[in-house]
DNA sequence: GAGATATTTAGAAAATAATCTAAATAAAAG
DNA sequence: CTTTTATTTAGATTATTTTCTAAATATCTC
C-alpha cells in the first residue's frame, strides 16, 4: 500500500532478516522470533508491519500461524528502483 | 554503508520525489527545494540524509550546490531485492 | 471446561526522525 | 570589506518507532 511503507518495513535490519529467513520457506512466528534475542511481542510488532507493507502473507494452521515472502511486492519495488536507475527493466518470467 | 541507511532513505516520500526529480538531471539545493512546501533547511536535511545513503552526490559550482543521482547504491538495492525474490538477477549492461 | 502453548494487543518508556526558526558559513558582486 | 544570495548547522519541538512487561485471545489436549 504504497512505497513509503514498503520501503519502512525493509529499513529494519530484524525486519530484513526476517525476510531473508522466509526466503527459505514458511515459518511460525515463535519459529521466526528464536533467531532474534528480543520478545515474542516484538516479533509479532515486526510481523504486523511487514503484514501491512504486504511483503509477508500468514496462514493459521493448528496452534500456529505461519508466515510466507509475499513476491509480489518486491516487484513492484524492483520496478521502480529500475526506472529510478534509468533503464528498461528486464523482464525474467520464464513461465511466459 | 548500510541497507537500512539506504531503504530508510528512500522512506519518506519526499526524498523518494527528490530522487526522481533529480532523474532528469542535476539540481540545485534551491531548485529542488522550489518544488516541496517546507523550508530550505528541512530540504538540507533530506539532502543530507540521501546523501549519507550514497544515493546522491554533490558537486560545488559557483554559489550552487548541485546534487544528482548516484545509481551504483540503487544497483544493490536491486540486487539484494532480486535474490530476496529467489531469481538470479538479470544483467542488463549494454556496455559490456 | 481447565490447563498448556502460541501469538497478539495494550500501555508505557526510550530512542529516532522530521520539521521549524534563527543563526552561521560560503562564495560572488560590487 | 560589505552586502547579497545559496545553503547548512544548531537547537527546540512534535511525531513516529522500537522495545519491553503484563494482560488478553486463540487453539489444542485432556
Amino acid at each position: 500500500m504504497g512505497f513509503g511503507e514498503t520501503f519502512k518495513a525493509l529499513a529494519d535490519p530484524v525486519r530484513r532478516r526476517i525476510l531473508t529467513l522466509l526466503k527459505g520457506g514458511r515459518l511460525s512466528a515463535g519459529e521466526i522470533g528464536s533467531h532474534f534475542p528480543v520478545t515474542g511481542a516484538t516479533i509479532s510488532y515486526h510481523l504486523s508491519i511487514l503484514k501491512k507493507a504486504d511483503l509477508i502473507r500468514e496462514s493459521r494452521q493448528k496452534t500456529y500461524i505461519y508466515y510466507e515472502l509475499n513476491a509480489s511486492v518486491v516487484e513492484e519495488l524492483l520496478l521502480w528502483l529500475s526506472e529510478l536507475k534509468g533503464e528498461t527493466p528486464n523482464e525474467n518470467h520464464p513461465g511466459t
